[in-house]
RNA sequence: GCGGGAGUGGUGUAACGGCAGCCACGCCAGACUUAGGAUCUGGUGCCUUCGGGCGUGCGGGUUCGACUCCCGCCUCCCGCACCA
């Protein structure tokens, strides 16, 4: 505190009134009150039962409120300015609902496991645990210090084993499961993976297609065949999928972490794309009911949007082609399935294109080309299996950004085979291009020219021919591209169906009909999401609950065995190969640890030697579903237990989704993290361990804090503390610099910590001023500069209940005036808006206002009316709890602040006696008359055609109409 | 390209379809001062011949009345992006 001290002792101190809330006052009264809250426990927040529930007679009788912030990684850099937005908004939420009679869980966390902290060990050999901590510690320190309400006993971090073990045991649930897509009349739900085993065993279901091997029956399986089939039903099941592969990291990486042109972005070593096989979570089964949810879901719409984009169903048929009965080998004949929104343009589908990773390309490339090929459909290739192998190089070598970005230029290899359409019963060339994605749809397209431009560029490149089977408008271009819009189908016609004439939708259901009775296809829906890559080559994860025995089958390690901790290696880096060897394959650093990778174990049938899972889970799974841990954080028992999930969690009444009350966090989260958590959520929903549909029922994204940055004449960065403005210009060391703007950030040396603020005006200060410059959600420059009007908005309140001179509190026991009841009444209605509404701004100027007009109506050497010092300290405690705690202290409170209730507007003081309205001619103001304010239509007018001005306008006028809404205006429209 | 959101003083913002700009920063003036990057008070959208006129990105529309609702543009931000 010296600093502070220091830095308002330079004025000298006889010229400042001795009891002035300056910024070292503020800094006093903020560290006693932190103490004292810890010493009293005074947010400890009660359980309705078990170990954390004493005080619970205190607050039984209340509604609970579960307001909570997505959890920060605890990084090196610690907080700054921006980071704590939402923190303090779901405080003063927490707070505020306090006083007004909740019962508030509003607890913090930490999402400590992942990449940061593991590349730091890397680089440093010390292990992550230590970074990790001392991080968190650090950040525990700053929240602490702005006066966060935060239960601190539910306070844990992801890498905590105690919490991990609970992570590993949903893992485990998830993996015992299956999604039985009959159940609930058709929505599907989870179910223990045993009564799949046991409906198979009993003849009454059949394995899901595809899970059995090739022309053999469930009852034909041995033990091993039906372990396989089994476990290609579980909803967290190991797959075979292409990945980035990066040798010279040793890692797979995420698509983001891959540049433009196919290279690490760390490193800028090669990246390959390749099969392996990983641990996969069958969100895809969940795809309808997390679309169909959103909508009961209080989100921001474009937050809804996101997630609906993303899920990305669309519907549309399936269509299967019959290839290699053309030129080729007609043994080969294979069945082809394409996805098509578009299957009323199936007349004009001329050619077809499977994704290079469709299984079937190897077995339908021909041996040679045909006589005569067009050279553009072989690469310069000898053969098409040539081609394909090169192509399928080529492709592999190219990132899935990259294909997406780079040109757009339509490439590809013809197959040597052709498809039959079976409707013009036309040969199509079979080709395989990248432009068709493996993991979308069937991962194979009908090539539709004349109505789909993708297909449009590829039939222009390839010498494609072209039908068009929708006429277009007159005047359409026909040398333009495809034409995607509506119209009357044409060229659409043969003996057995007809779509000419017919619009889009009457073709879309004649054909689907014809598919089916003739069956060629079927109607299907498809989905964008796909399922969520589980795995990751990572020593700071948490470990699989999984063992593999000598089949190398998977097994769930028994619950007595959780967690499953991770073991201390000497490296904690993957083991890198050559930058170009593409056939190398990852080895997690957990696979190095010798001792721990082999285990013996007895599962039921004897001692036994197992493998044990390498892999460690992605950071995203500690943050699925910490939030059900804050309510019952310290259960040894139970993920969570029952009565405390359906108390903080649980539906309020029968059909509400239930969930977190309030759920604050950045929109960067807006897919990812909330779409896993909400898969998780709904799988133990289905398993009966939570009883709500959703996690977070309400979900606020707020903005993010932008500031100016400066560069000089060379474009480089200068520490924007340290730029002087003289008369709209901008200079660093004297040197003119160039204003810039942008995220706050090291890079362009613009970052102002919660710290500096405090320690220049204390929290309540920074705290006031964050919330003041905008609604919760809203992005906003920093400005330090005006952080000084909170400075003197707080000073002012104390002045309001504290002499400066005297230290003695000026409140007294009398009555206030009229004028000013109504002011305090008015500012209770709108500060209680502003603070459900989460526009703080809202609520901090009408605590303006008030103080304003006490400041005039009761200037020092007066008493200031008890009723309104109490109104306006409570008003300002949430936002300013720790000058709340002083003032309420000082009035002669024993009880803190945080606990008192929080004011409500008497209707009385709401309505005025008499009222001004305005008085309009023809729309335009031109008088202001003061009514009672119960004044009905006829006495508004009166009032008005009395005014002398208004007479003026109307002398001579014929009124032609008026209007006259009470309390508001009067409008005379004139002829 | 597709989808979403937003455009209001010098700045951040505020306005149940009803007096545009509350509150704050900045700026101007004043008070207290040896002093002010402290505090307090007043003023501050633009133009004005001091009557008033004009103002919420631009252009239309609905309405007695539009920042607000509808249509079309422009700009910025965000998301998705060969999704068949």
């Amino acid at each position: 505190m010296s600093q502070t001290a220091s830095q308002t002792g330079t004025e000298p101190s006889s010229e400042v009134p001795p009891h002035r809330y300056t910024p070292a006052l503020a800094q006093q009264i903020e560290l006693a009150w932190q103490d004292r809250w810890d010493a009293e426990g005074t947010f400890r927040t009660p359980n309705p039962a078990g170990p954390l529930s004493e005080g619970f007679d205190r607050v039984a009788d209340r509604p609970k409120a579960f307001v909570m912030d997505m959890f920060p990684y605890p990084s090196g850099a610690g907080l700054h300015v921006g980071h704590p937005l939402g923190y303090l908004g779901t405080d003063v939420t927490s707070r505020f609902l306090r006083m007004d009679g909740h019962n508030v869980l509003h607890p913090m966390g930490y999402d400590a496991f992942g990449l940061p902290a593991e590349q730091y060990a890397v680089q440093t050999g010390q292990h992550p645990r230590i970074t990790t901590e001392a991080n968190i510690e650090a950040i525990r320190a700053q929240l602490r210090r702005l006066g966060v309400d935060h239960d601190t006993r539910r306070t844990f971090a992801t890498i905590d084993p105690d919490y991990y073990r609970w992570t590993q045991w949903i893992f485990k649930e998830i993996f015992e499961s299956w999604f039985d897509e009959t159940a609930d009349g058709g929505r599907g739900r989870a179910r223990p993976i045993a009564d799949l085993v046991s409906e198979l065993d009993a003849g009454t279901r059949r394995p899901a297609p595809g899970t059995l091997p090739e022309g053999r029956s469930w009852a034909e399986l041995d033990e091993v065949g039906r372990r396989r089939v089994v476990d290609a039903h579980r909803l967290a099941y190991r797959h075979e999928a292409p990945v980035n592969w990066c040798p010279g990291l040793g890692t797979v990486l995420s698509n983001e972490e891959v540049t433009a042109d196919g290279r690490s972005e760390r490193g800028n070593f090669p990246v390959f794309r390749r099969p392996l096989t990983q641990w996969m979570m069958r969100i895809t089964a969940y795809a309808e009911r997390l679309l169909e949810d959103l909508d009961r879901l209080d989100w921001s719409d474009s937050l809804k949007h996101m997630q609906r984009n993303w899920i990305g169903r669309s519907t549309g048929a399936r269509v299967r082609f019959t290839v290699g009965t053309g030129e080729g080998d007609p043994a080969a004949a294979e069945t082809v399935e394409v996805f098509t929104t578009r299957p009323d343009t199936l007349f004009g589908a001329t050619y077809m294109v499977l994704a290079p990773e469709h299984p079937l390309v190897e077995t339908l490339t021909a041996a040679a080309w045909p006589d005569a090929v067009d050279p553009r459909w072989t690469g310069g290739a000898a053969t098409p299996g040539e081609a394909v192998e090169a192509y399928e190089v080529q492709a592999s070598r190219r990132s899935e950004l990259e294909r997406q970005t780079e040109g757009r230029d339509k490439t590809g290899v013809w197959l040597g085979v052709t498809a039959r359409n079976p409707l013009t019963g036309q040969d199509m060339p079979v080709f395989i291009a990248d432009y068709v994605l493996f993991g979308y749809g069937t991962g194979a397209v009908m090539g539709v020219p004349g109505e789909d431009q993708r297909d449009w560029e590829f039939a222009q490149a390839f010498g494609l021919p072209i039908v068009r089977t929708v006429q277009p408008p007159a005047g359409f271009d026909e040398t333009a591209g495809a034409y995607t819009g509506s119209g009357p189908m044409i060229n659409s016609s043969n003996e057995r169906l007809s779509l000419d004439g017919l619009e889009k939708d009457a073709a879309i259901a004649a054909v689907t009909d014809w598919l089916v009775a003739t069956g060629n296809g079927e109607a299907t829906t498809t989905f964008k999401l796909r399922d969520w890559l589980f795995s990751r080559q990572r020593y700071w994860g948490e470990p699989f609950p999984v063992v593999y025995d000598e089949d190398d089958l998977p097994i769930a390690v028994p619950d007595s065995m959780l967690p499953v901790l991770l073991p201390d290696v000497d490296d904690y880096s993957p083991k890198t190969f050559a930058d170009d060897d593409a056939d190398s394959r990852p080895e997690p650093p957990l696979s190095r640890a010798s001792e721990w990778t082999t285990v013996t174990l007895d599962l039921g049938d004897g001692p036994k030697p197992y493998r044990r899972e390498t892999n460690t889970m992605p950071n995203w799974a500690g943050s699925c579903w910490y939030y059900l841990r804050y309510a019952d954080p310290t259960n040894a028992e139970r993920l969570v237990d029952p009565e405390l999930d359906r108390y903080w969690l649980g539906p309020r009444e029968p059909g509400d989704v239930g969930g977190v009350d309030l759920y604050v966090g950045g929109v960067e989260h807006a897919v990812l993290h909330l779409l896993y958590a909400r898969f998780w959520h709904k799988v133990l929903f289905d398993l009966g361990h939570v009883s709500s549909e959703e996690p977070f029922r309400r979900l606020v994204n707020q903005g993010y804090i932008s500031a100016h940055a400066y560069t000089d004449s060379r474009g480089f960065y200068v520490p924007a503390a340290e730029v002087e403005e003289r008369d709209g210009r901008f200079f660093h060391d004297g040197e003119p610099v160039t204003r810039e703007y942008g995220k706050m950030g090291k890079s362009l040396k613009n970052v102002v910590t919660p710290d500096e603020m405090v320690a220049a005006f204390g929290a309540d200060t920074f705290r006031v001023y964050e919330m003041s410059t905008g609604p919760l959600d809203q992005s906003r420059p920093w400005e330090t500069k005006a952080v000084v009007g909170a400075q003197r908005l707080l000073q002012r309140i104390w002045r309001v209940v504290v002499d400066e001179e005297s230290g003695a509190v000026r409140v007294a026991d009398v009555e206030p005036d009229d004028d000013t009841s109504r002011a305090l009444h008015r500012a209770v209605e709108a500060v209680r808006d502003g603070m459900t509404t989460l526009r703080f701004n809202i609520a901090i100027a009408r605590i303006t206002e008030l103080t304003n007009h006490l400041t005039s109506a009761y200037p020092p050497g007066t008493a200031v009316p008890r009723a309104v010092a109490e109104g306006l300290v409570l008003l300002v405690a949430p936002l300013a709890p720790h000058l709340g705690e002083e003032l309420w202290a000082r009035l002669g409170h024993d009880s803190s602040v945080a606990w008192a209730s929080f004011p409500v507007a008497e209707e009385r003081w709401l309505v005025d006696a008499t009222v001004t309205v305005a008085v309009q001619v023809n729309g335009k103001v031109r008088a202001q008359v003061a009514v009672p304010a119960d004044a009905d239509a006829a006495g508004l007018e009166a009032a008005a055609r009395a005014d002398e001005r208004i007479a003026g306008y109307l002398d001579g006028a014929t009124v032609r109409r008026v209007v006259a809404v009470p309390g508001r205006l009067v409008n005379f429209v004139l002829s």
